[in-house]
DNA sequence: ATTGCAAAAGTAAACGTTTACAAAGCCCAC
DNA sequence: GTGGGCTTTGTAAACGTTTACTTTTGCAAT
């Protein structure tokens, strides 16, 4: 149906040779010849096709992407940047969304090595042991991570240091007078991001001389939180008068679940969230969060690997600036109760409420 | 470097032909030779080319999607679900975000084709005048679209009756008590739901009895929005005590802009969007909106397509049920002020401040 | 042992490109 | 008009598959 270089040849009366020149612009056609071949073209609705193209060339020219969500902005972010620096580059565009799956992981990557793309980038639950990325790596197919932050093997990513980002957190929470911590995470096991924004959070927790936070893994179904948030504040011992959340997502639901629970935020419990969503600015209280630059990042991840398509040096690990955005919703920690100001020293308690 | 079928035979001592039948599962193989050929596939890592398959296919497997922007949830939902049904289907998904640039759009779609998917959904500025979709359509590429409404040309779509629900915000508002409505949207000419919205929204109006609203087209940045309330509600005259936004990310600028103006959101303007989105639920106050199905409208889109491309009837129109969800954005109209009732006629304005 | 037949295996062409190489054409200087 | 050199053109072989068609094989019945 669709005309092909041989029937442009054909009707142009000249050899497919010289219509793939003309094309591409590699070779030179004199301009009769060129012009019959231009006429040609447009009157057969002419346009390469791609797979051919690829499968001589050895290059489709596409990048594949794998996230595990799109509805989570921060995700919707980095892709809008890598769009806009592949499109501007000529390159297409392969996704997949894993919805924090393993098995989709491993089968996205697997599909989109079979459809030749000719590098990826990709965020996955843990970067040190993925079995996507060692199937990449045996295969020599070039890849950068973003929002991943490996700590053993070393693997290109892009991100922010969220072991840095969770202590400014801690120290944050520790100068407006909050003595008792918490934190509300995401899935640990599909997030080596919330397990470095803890560990920051922990340490540095610790270093500013408060007792370690109550840690809680939460699903990410707002009932769930709720659930996990009146438990947390009925119990009797000394309960957290801040809230570090894994992600912003994951904040805005907290908050929500706070005020059912009537604990005002941040009268009663500060909250401070990760990513820096832009919806955070427009909710009330405003979102106190630690904003990495998401597009920036997906545009960075991008062009690290065309560079490197192109013969540039190989994408590098690359840790951008993160800052604190400060909103309403952390303030000053609360008055504590008068009657009983001596630290009854409670354990560290660990709910894991994931699935 | 990566192994090929061909590699595959010689190691197995077989010919290509059988390594393709077992690992198509099309035609027998000795269960001897299969099992050679196994061997070879796992000792080799091969993996079939898609890209060849395809050529010799005439088949990609591929699903193109074009949609204006992916910051916006309602195109990342309605992008969940289309990854959801594609994928379950063994399809791929080539996704480009115009940034509502008609140019952008053109080009896509071109690359797309140009890549030999087998079919797209897409969201376009204008679906009655649409160079891409002309071009689909001349070459025969299925297609579906997904939020837009085409007026004249018949054109497979999903979406949700933008009219009929541009008539019911109205209604709504009115049954409130309101007078005086205004509508803030988006360009109309990146959007052709925006007009559909707006034109049922204006009949209803003025059905329900009150003078036509006043219509402001907006550029989507911040500062634009603000100067433009300012405007209309520094204006002596009737000043709106409701708005409607053409889309939920408007009408959340729109609620921060009328805040800075010192007015309040119910009690001063009560503020309706589309959409559905979900961060309007987590905003204070919450959002009153029209809900779209949108990772239904996804997932339906791309169900369609794929039944065409396996044979089954083409795509057709379908309109999704909406709903209107009420918030704490939209509530009575404030009491009028007593010293003067009377009507004083105002003409409608139509200020456009889009580029 | 032959024969017949079904099942399995192989051969080679095709899909739409690009490009190395060879051939031809053009132009100019002599 | 001939030769030389450069530009333009054409031919054909890849690229990695699938599959129609042909050939071989295995097996059972005679």
């Amino acid at each position: 149906m669709a005309a092909t270089i041989k029937d442009v040849a054909r009707r142009a009366k000249v050899s497919v040779a010289s219509v793939s020149r003309l094309v591409n612009g590699t070779g030179n056609v004199r301009p009769k010849s060129a012009e019959r071949i231009r006429r040609a073209i447009e009157e057969l609705g002419f346009r390469p096709n791609a797979v051919g193209r690829s499968l001589k060339m050895a290059s489709t020219r596409a990048i594949g992407v794998v996230v595990p969500s799109i509805s989570n902005p921060v995700f919707a972010d980095a892709l809008a940047g890598i769009n806009e620096e592949i499109r501007a580059a000529g390159y297409n565009l392969m996704l997949t969304v894993t919805d924090y799956d393993a098995a989709n992981e491993a089968s996205a990557v697997g599909a989109l090595m079979g459809h030749q793309v000719d590098g990826l980038i990709l965020t996955v639950a843990d970067p040190d042991d993925c079995a996507s990325l060692d199937m990449l790596e045996r295969a020599g197919v070039p890849y950068v991570l973003v929002y991943n932050q490996p700590g053993g093997k070393s693997r290109a990513t892009i991100s922010v240091d969220n072991v840095a980002a969770g202590g400014e957190v801690a120290r944050t929470l520790a100068a407006f007078g909050h003595r008792s911590l918490g934190m509300i995470s995401g899935s640990f096991e599909a997030s080596d991001r919330a397990r470095a924004r803890q560990a920051g959070f922990v340490d540095e927790t610790v270093a500013s001389g408060l007792h370690a936070p109550v840690i809680c893994e939460v699903d990410f179904i707002d009932g769930d939180i709720e659930q996990v948030i009146a438990g947390l504040y009925r119990s009797d011992g000394k309960t957290p008068t801040a809230l570090f959340c894994s992600n912003d997502l994951l904040a805005i639901s907290v908050i929500g679940a706070l005020r059912r629970c009537n604990l005002k935020v941040p009268e009663d419990v500060s909250v401070i969230g990760f990513d820096g969503i832009s919806a955070g600015t427009h909710l009330s209280p405003t979102l106190t969060t630690v904003v990495q630059p998401s597009r920036e990042m997906g545009r960075l991840a991008a062009s690290q690997l065309l560079g490197h398509l192109n013969g540039q040096e190989a994408p590098h690990t690359t840790l951008l600036p993160h800052h604190l955005r400060l909103g309403e919703s952390a303030g000053q920690a609360p008055q504590p109760v008068p009657a009983d100001l001596q630290d009854n020293s409670q354990p560290v308690q660990k709910r894991n409420l994931a699935r």
